[in-house]
DNA sequence: CTGTATCCTCTTGGATACTG
DNA sequence: CAGTATCCAAGAGGATACAG
């Protein structure tokens, strides 16, 4: 063989730890949910507003997923138009620095050169339901 | 209405620099790539070492994806047995930190209790073709 | 060794309509 | 307002076979 195989350069622990919290970011509105959350409780509409291509459904499944694992905790108000508030639990909380790095590294490459090359996987020619009536 | 819509609280750039720098991280296995070629050119074979559970095709597309991208860069060696190198380019590199600091929030999440909740969207139950008779 | 092609499944996400 | 239900489209990813 003419290289030499350069193998298992990595432990391997980093690469786990890299897939599981990445699974915990799973999806592309749940980093924006948690992002919206950082300084405290939202309720659905605002959310909604904060995330203005989110569909309801899937802020709805985003919400009871993270809900499930740990992430936020969902508060129902009884106001009389009922209402619920979401927020961050200690281990959503823990996302936060690892959401705050790939926020400044997008505002890096935005700022130096970086056309962020046409990816809108889809999130640019929607903009229909969600702005409602704006 | 009962209560004042606390609205607006972010100007917005976070949003899209998160939501694009993301989009540049999607997929299961595109952090992993670059996580693995933050040390220097690895070549196809040895990123499948690296990767255990990454099928061939899903590895390829995610290159040639993030070569698109302008992430990283190939080279074929013109050996015997023709190969190819993969590195990283500057743009790619300045993604280091953010993974990094998922990686570390991963690690952290396993050290404190966190059982990261029973997450295996199914990269558990595959490792059949992956581990090359290994 | 380095991929590509096909086929298939699961997940994500959107649109719309509807309920409490 | 806060969701849920249904239907549909696109993408991610795996298995297998095959090509340069």
């Amino acid at each position: 063989m003419a290289l030499k195989m350069r193998k298992s350069r990595v432990a391997r622990p980093p690469m786990c730890a890299l897939t599981q919290c990445m699974a915990l970011l799973r999806g592309a509105w749940a980093p924006n949910v948690i992002w919206h959350l950082r300084d405290g409780a939202r309720r659905f509409g605002e959310l909604r507003v904060d995330i203005p291509l989110v569909s309801a459904k899937v802020l709805s499944a985003r919400l009871r997923e993270l809900e499930d694992r740990g992430l936020l905790e969902r508060r129902l108000l009884a106001t009389s138009p009922p209402s619920a508030e979401y927020s961050l639990t200690d281990l959503g909380r823990e996302l936060i620095p690892a959401i705050d790095a790939v926020v400044k590294v997008g505002l890096k490459l935005r700022g130096m050169d970086a056309e962020l090359p046409t990816l809108r996987p889809r999130w640019n020619a929607v903009h229909r339901t969600a702005r409602r009536a704006g």
